[in-house]
DNA sequence: TGATCGTGGATAAATAATATCCACAATAGT
DNA sequence: ACTATTGTGGATATTATTTATCCACGATCA
C-alpha cells in the first residue's frame, strides 16, 4: 500500500503555479524539467489535475498551466482525488462474506473490516483537508531558506509566460 | 493507492484462530478453502503472521496455526504491520528537494509534505490501534445472525486439530 | 501558414501484488 | 525406524497497477 509518485509530483506542480504572478503560465516540459522526473507522465498528471478543476491550460504557442483557485482553497485531499481518484483505499474483496456467509446467502452488505477501514481512512483525509497550498507555501517560506526561494522565483520569472488579454 | 487483498485474508485468517478452543489449531490449507482465496497466497501470509508473533505454528501430521496472543492483544495494525511491512505508505521520492536545493546543495532532510502526510498517516493508525480481534469479533456478533456464527463454530469443529499435550 | 502547445488515446516498460511450485525440517502415528 | 502430514523458505511465474513513451489532433499566436 504506496501512495503513488505521482502525488508529490502534483503537489509540486501546484506548488511552482501558486508562486506564479497573475495571469502568466508555466509550460508542461517547463515543470517535467524541474522536478527531474518523465515528462510524460507528468503531462498525463497535468490533465488530472486539470480535469479536477484545479487548473486552468490553455494551448497555443505562449500556452501553459496556471492555478484555476486560491492557493488557500486547493486542498492535500482535492490534489489526492485527483491524482488517485475516488474509491477508497480499502475495497472489500468479498473474504469476509465467503466465510460468513451459510451456503447461497450473501453479504448482508456491510463488512466489519470496511466499516473500520473506512472510519480509519476519513481521520486521514480530515488531515488533508486541513492542509491547502497556501498552508504549504508557508511551511516552505519556514523550512528552506530565502536563497532558495529566490532561486524558485528567478526560474519562474525565466520560465513563465505572459498570457494575452483577451 | 489500494491496500492489499492480504490485509483482509489476514483480518479473516485471524478472526476464525480467535474463535478456535484452547490447544487446537487450523490447517493453513482448511483456511484457504474457507476463505476461497489462494492457498499458496495464503501460506506465505500466515508466514509473515508468525513472523510478526500473532499466530503460532506447529508442524507435523497434527499441526496447524493458532494465535499466538489473546484477542484483545491484536490491534487492527499490528496485523497491518504484518502484512503490509512498515515503511509508511508516503514515501519521499526526492521532488520536492529537486525543487528547491539550488545546484548541489541537496536536502536539509525533511520533506514538508512528508511531514504532513506522517501527520495523516498518523491519525489513521491511531483508529487501526483501537481495533482489535476481540472488538472486531463483538461487532460481528452485532453485525451477523447467530445462524451463522453457529455454522463458522460448526465448521471450525469440524476442521479443528487437538495438540498434542506436551 | 507554420510553429508551439495542450488533449486524448494507444501502448510499452517497470514495479508491486498475487499465485504456483519444490526441496526441506519437524511432528505424530504406526 | 518409517511414512504421511504439515509448516518453512526460497525461486519463479502470473497478473494488476503504475510509470513512461509515442503519435495524431485541435487550439492559439506570430
Amino acid at each position: 500500500m504506496r501512495m503513488k509518485s505521482g502525488m508529490e509530483q502534483a503537489v509540486c506542480t501546484l506548488i511552482l503555479l501558486a508562486r506564479l504572478p497573475e495571469r502568466t503560465t508555466l509550460k508542461a516540459e517547463a515543470i517535467s524539467e524541474r522536478l527531474e522526473v518523465s515528462p510524460s507522465y507528468l503531462k498525463k498528471l497535468m490533465r488530472m489535475l486539470v480535469q479536477a478543476g484545479l487548473v486552468d491550460s490553455t494551448p497555443g504557442t505562449r500556452g501553459g498551466f496556471s492555478l484555476a483557485k486560491k492557493p488557500e482553497e486547493v486542498t492535500l485531499y482535492d490534489i489526492f482525488l485527483a491524482v488517485e481518484g475516488r474509491g477508497g483505499m480499502y475495497r472489500d474483496r468479498g473474504v469476509f462474506t465467503s466465510v460468513f456467509a451459510c451456503e447461497g446467502q450473501r453479504s448482508t452488505g456491510t463488512c466489519v473490516l470496511g466499516h473500520v477501514m473506512r472510519r480509519a481512512e476519513k481521520a486521514w483525509v480530515e488531515v488533508l483537508e486541513q492542509e491547502t497550498l497556501a498552508s504549504l507555501l508557508q511551511q516552505i517560506r519556514k523550512t528552506y531558506s530565502s536563497e532558495r526561494l529566490a532561486e524558485m522565483d528567478a526560474w519562474l520569472t525565466s520560465q513563465l509566460r505572459e498570457e494575452v488579454n483577451e
